[in-house]
RNA sequence: GCUCCCUUCGUCUAGCGGUCCAGGACGCGGCCCUCUCAAGGCUGAAACAUGGGUUCGAUUCCCAUAGGGAGCGCCA
């Protein structure tokens, strides 16, 4: 039998990096098997569900790189088959017709936990042969009153209900759609999915689900329910710890393969490998090696997994990626060196995308951002004639690459008596405007022979006016 | 309230009865390297929640307690 797996999102929102965990797993375990996986929009909350929703997770999956096999299924195209396994149901005496209102469900459920008692659908409505005027029925589902049911969890092991714990369910909607558990059920069956890989606040819907499935003669799927994944504080994930759209993940400038290796060593390991290629991943995920405690997303781990891929990513790739960082940030690379060096030469110092832009505008136009202070400190009278003399030797430069540069720079400084960082500083502040960039020689071929020779007379002039 | 799940350094984790005075990684401190920043090397501090069992022997198995979390909807 091959795997199938599926990842079953409700657009209601952004797509969450809870939720792309959980579907990295199901895709990585579908794909480590050599099976398929399945995408399915539960959008049958009609009041929440929105078509920017759909949007957003299909884009957030694209960017993530988990591509399905089928779907995407929307469940709100599917209601004439759960009105025909609703029917089903009612005949065979798996399900009846509930009357009962909201107010009257309410009131019900403040008494039983005004008494202590587990709220829950006393069946009221089960032995009714009548309808009621006016209001319109909802199906509901008739749970086995006693025994007890279990569950075989992958990560878990064995988990055991009382039935007598479980209520009747509501699974049709008097407008015909199906509830969660309904279309969950009738889905999973349909699509032939095998294994049920899910947030572990599916654990204790698992035996109603399992119930359903009984009463419909289909078989039960493997369950596996992933741990949570919590705030850097321990409380659930949410937009007080800052992102959580996957999407902002794309804008923070982190790489894809990045932070699916960071969301994949949550709840999950191999010994003590800690960065993995996404193809190393599906060689080595499997469920046994999932935890079940829940686990806290950091974001400082995520920013060094991304340096991790970073240095070994392709440079024309991430100089491709670049580009709408730069657009951002309002900086015009036309002109510019060609990015693929800024790679090369930000890679190792950067954790993201972001800070490779961020460090590297004085690589692109003519105004430089000027840090007055290190101005003040280095470009001082007693570096005039040294950086006059390297001014002469970098303007006769045949070629202008890195060996060429730092010969010149060395050959400057050993002229002048200075070691040769006593000349590359003041250097570094009249080329790029501060005290921080790659190598000298680097950040000297990447800035361009002319534009580094009109920074150094720049200095020079600053030099001589103070 | 009831039911279910979880519990190793601050964090992510290795560990599947003796190899553990508990290993790796992020972060943090120190040293080295060094033209800045990084990167790299070396190094330091840092954990088996508590109490009972089981066993010749428990981080590892069982049971309590405590602490977290989830579910109990005509939300998913």
């Amino acid at each position: 039998m091959t795997v199938r797996t599926r990842f079953a999102p409700s657009p209601t929102g952004f797509l969450h990096i809870g939720g792309v965990r959980t579907a990295l797993f199901a895709w990585l375990f579908a794909r480590h098997h050599g099976g398929q996986f399945v995408l399915r929009i539960e959008d049958t909350d009609r009041e929440r569900s929105t078509q920017a929703a759909v949007d957003a997770i299909l884009e957030g999956m694209a960017w993530a790189g988990l591509d399905w096999d089928e779907g995407p299924y929307y469940q709100m195209q599917r209601l004439d088959r759960y009105q025909a396994v609703a029917q089903q149901l009612l005949a065979s005496g798996h399900a009846y017709h509930c009357y009962c209102t909201r107010d009257e469900l309410d009131a019900m459920r403040a008494a039983q936990q005004a008494r202590g008692e587990k709220p829950r659908y006393d069946g009221r409505c089960r032995d009714r042969t009548s309808p009621r005027d006016g209001v319109p029925p909802v199906v509901r589902f008739r749970t086995p009153g006693e025994g007890t049911i279990v569950v075989e969890d992958l990560v878990r092991g064995r988990v055991e209900f009382a039935n007598a714990d479980l209520d009747d369910l509501v699974i049709m909607r008097p407008d015909g759609v199906p509830t969660f558990h309904f279309g969950v059920v009738v889905d999973d069956a349909d699509m032939g999915i095998t294994h049920v890989i899910r947030g572990d606040d599916h654990l204790n819907n698992t035996p109603r689900q399992m119930h359903i499935l009984a009463a419909l003669g289909e078989p039960t799927p493997a369950y596996a329910h992933l741990p949570m994944i919590l705030g850097p504080d321990g409380a659930k994930l949410s937009k007080r710890h800052g992102a959580v759209n996957v999407l902002e993940y794309r804008e923070a400038g982190f790489l894809p393969e990045a932070l699916l290796n960071c969301l994949v060593r949550l709840g999950w390991a191999a010994g003590d490998q800690e960065i993995f290629s996404i193809d190393e991943m599906v060689a080595l995920f499997d469920i046994d090696g999932v935890n079940a405690s829940a686990a806290r997303f950091d974001p400082e781990k995520l920013r060094w997994i991304n340096q991790q891929h970073l240095r070994g990513a392709d440079a024309g790739r991430v100089a491709a990626a670049l580009l709408p960082h730069y657009a951002a940030a309002g900086v015009d690379v036309a002109g510019g060196p060609p990015l693929e060096g800024v790679v090369d030469a930000y890679r190792e110092r950067a954790a993201t995308l972001r800070d490779i832009v961020d460090a590297s505008h004085y690589l692109f136009g003519d105004a430089l951002p000027r840090d007055e202070a290190a101005f003040r400190k280095h470009l001082v009278p007693a570096v005039r004639a040294p950086l006059l003399d390297l001014l002469l030797r970098l303007r006769a430069l045949p070629a202008w690459d890195r060996a060429a540069i730092h010969a010149a720079v060395a050959a400057a400084a050993e002229a002048a008596g200075l070691g040769f960082g006593k000349l590359g500083q003041p250097l570094r502040v009249a080329v790029t405007g501060g005290t921080v960039s790659p190598p000298i020689d680097a950040t000297l071929e990447l800035v361009g022979q002319a534009r580094t020779l009109a920074r150094i007379e720049a200095a020079l002039a600053g030099i001589a006016a103070a």
